[in-house]
DNA sequence: TTGCATCTACGAAATCCTTCGTATATGTTT
DNA sequence: AAACATATACGAAGGATTTCGTAGATGCAA
């Protein structure tokens, strides 16, 4: 359920490119870091063993197929960040990203879209 | 420099009550888990040899203070959080979290406020 | 068919992190 | 002073993570 680095790498490469084998995935992975091929596929047999992977072992090269949602493994990461590094107050991450990171115009746009769209009513003190 | 979760438990009591002894953190976590002392002892005095906190050792019993402020830690923290988890799409975690969590309509306000006023010419493409 | 390339499987080292138990020192109370 | 309470220091177990090396299987090429 708690995705390690390592894994999120290797979901990453699965949820852009879709089911991969080890060799696509190791070859995305190379290109952003130094990792072995076997380092690879060891994380992805594990992956496997958890059941965030599925594998089809039809050919001699197996395929591999994430088994977990972006959007759920965020929200499921989301949720522990909030909790540990701001002690649950979403708001606050919020803010601090705002203020730290930079957006496009239309990423504003978007945001501020989405706030005005919130229900008000359907929302509660998280502080 | 990457507190771990139970440095940060540690630090959010720090942050919160000030220089404090270990009797008086463990006591604190105490309310929100199990957790020993000698444990909380013992993460306190390596957070002190990474320097994450200082150590008076006048009394027979060590005052520590917490030596980086909560708005660096939880910067970085944010920082990695949105490369590992979002490939470095701070937007992206924006409205995971808007959409995801509950706030006060003055949180919200707070938001839209800061939105607002963020400069645009300073803004980037981040996606 | 012999050998090269490519896969998977297995195991294990190296590091962290979390968690205590035990030992030892030092105040405090009777 | 003896006994007790409380602090720190030390070390180590147990588990998770990352990272490969090596062995063994299998397909392709010469």
């Amino acid at each position: 359920m708690k995705p390690t680095d390592a894994e999120l790498e290797i979901l990453h490469v699965l949820w852009a490119n879709g089911p991969s084998t080890v060799r696509q995935v190791h070859e995305k992975l190379s290109q952003s870091r130094d990792i072995g091929y076997t380092t690879a596929l060891k994380f992805m047999q594990i992956m496997n063993e958890k059941g965030i992977l599925s594998r089809e072992e039809d050919a001699r090269s197996h395929t591999y197929t994430a088994l977990v949602s972006e959007e759920d493994t965020q929200r499921n990461l989301v949720d522990r960040f909030v909790e540990t590094a701001f002690r649950g107050s979403a708001s606050k991450l919020v803010m601090q990203v705002l203020g730290q990171h930079k957006a496009s115009r239309e990423e504003l746009d978007e945001i501020k879209n989405l706030l005005n769209n919130l229900n008000p009513d359907s929302q509660d003190l998280t502080d």
